[in-house]
DNA sequence: CGCCAGGGACGAA
DNA sequence: TTCGTCCATGGC
């Protein structure tokens, strides 16, 4: 057990936690956030403009730092993407938001879970997954599961998966694990590649398109110049940059480069969760 | 390009 | 209560 306090200005839990980014995360009675990740679970909340990590695992300022993305200066970020008013406001309204740094096979998995899903039940189906095939976690006397690992989950079949209320996406999991597990998609591979390259080995996995490539590029290997676009995204694009819907992609990368990512999330949390234009 | 795939949540009727 | 629609899509 451990108690780490960071300093960060441009970092508020409820933005990074409810953006869209994670599944693992929860919101308690008294605003603090309580997750598991990798192999851990802790309990976050912020006094006096500071983070408070509690952990359930000792020395743990390394990790927590690295999944915060805590080094990165999102001021700058801001700044950078900040090309309109539009921005300027996504950016004023969801301007704690910090791109986590998840694990791989994790958000490979909840992200092709995600597809034409709803956030609650894939949170509810991530958690089943782990409780059934994850490690048990012991923290503040109740019990959590770290997410399986792809040597578990590739053992099962698809009627395991469609067990957990996966649907149709069931062979699609089943081959991803296995994919992983063979080491025919391997991480350190994908984070050796530029983006272009990366995206077309992902891209080739069966079950994974567009949509939940960019995701997982973007919140597990930390790659940065893509601009994932879903029907928020593009109608976002077409109402305030005049962007056809089908090159809302294109002319988000061409706009932000490399930082295009932090872009989308700006634009994507303001116009979900917050005010709506027109 | 168009259709279909589970299933749950949500609002309208 | 029931029905229609939507949901951070992708395969065929």
């Amino acid at each position: 057990m451990s108690e780490i306090i960071i300093k960060n200005d441009d970092f508020k839990l409820k933005d990074t936690f409810d953006c869209g980014q994670c599944f693992r995360w929860d919101e308690e009675e008294d605003g603090s956030f309580i997750g598991v990740a990798g192999n851990r679970c802790a309990r976050l909340s912020e006094r006096d403009g500071d983070i408070i990590i509690k952990s359930s695992q000792d020395n743990d300022e390394d990790f927590w730092k690295s999944y915060l993305d805590i080094e990165r200066d999102y001021g700058e970020i801001k700044r950078k993407v900040s090309v309109n008013d539009v921005m300027r406001e996504a950016v004023s309204y969801g301007g704690g938001i910090r791109i986590l740094r998840q694990e791989f096979f994790e958000t490979l998995i909840s992200f092709i879970i995600s597809q034409r899903s709803s956030i609650p039940k894939i949170k509810s189906t991530v958690k089943k997954m782990s409780e059934r095939y994850g490690e048990r976690i012991e923290f503040e006397g109740k019990e959590y599961y770290s997410f399986p690992s792809c040597e578990a989950l590739a053992s099962l079949s698809e009627e395991d998966f469609r067990s957990l209320g996966t649907g149709y996406r069931a062979p699609y999991l089943l081959r991803a694990a296995q994919a992983v597990h063979s080491g025919d998609i391997s991480e350190k591979e994908l984070l050796s590649l530029p983006t272009p390259e990366a995206r077309k080995r992902l891209i080739s996995m069966y079950g994974v398109g567009d949509k939940v490539c960019d995701c997982v590029m973007l919140f597990s290997l930390a790659k940065y110049d893509l601009f994932p676009s879903d029907v928020w995204i593009k109608r976002a694009m077409a109402e305030d940059f005049g962007a056809e819907e089908e090159r809302a992609k294109t002319v988000g990368e061409e706009l932000f480069g490399e930082y295009s990512g932090f872009a989308q999330q700006y634009l994507f949390y303001y116009r979900r969760n917050g005010k709506k234009v027109s």
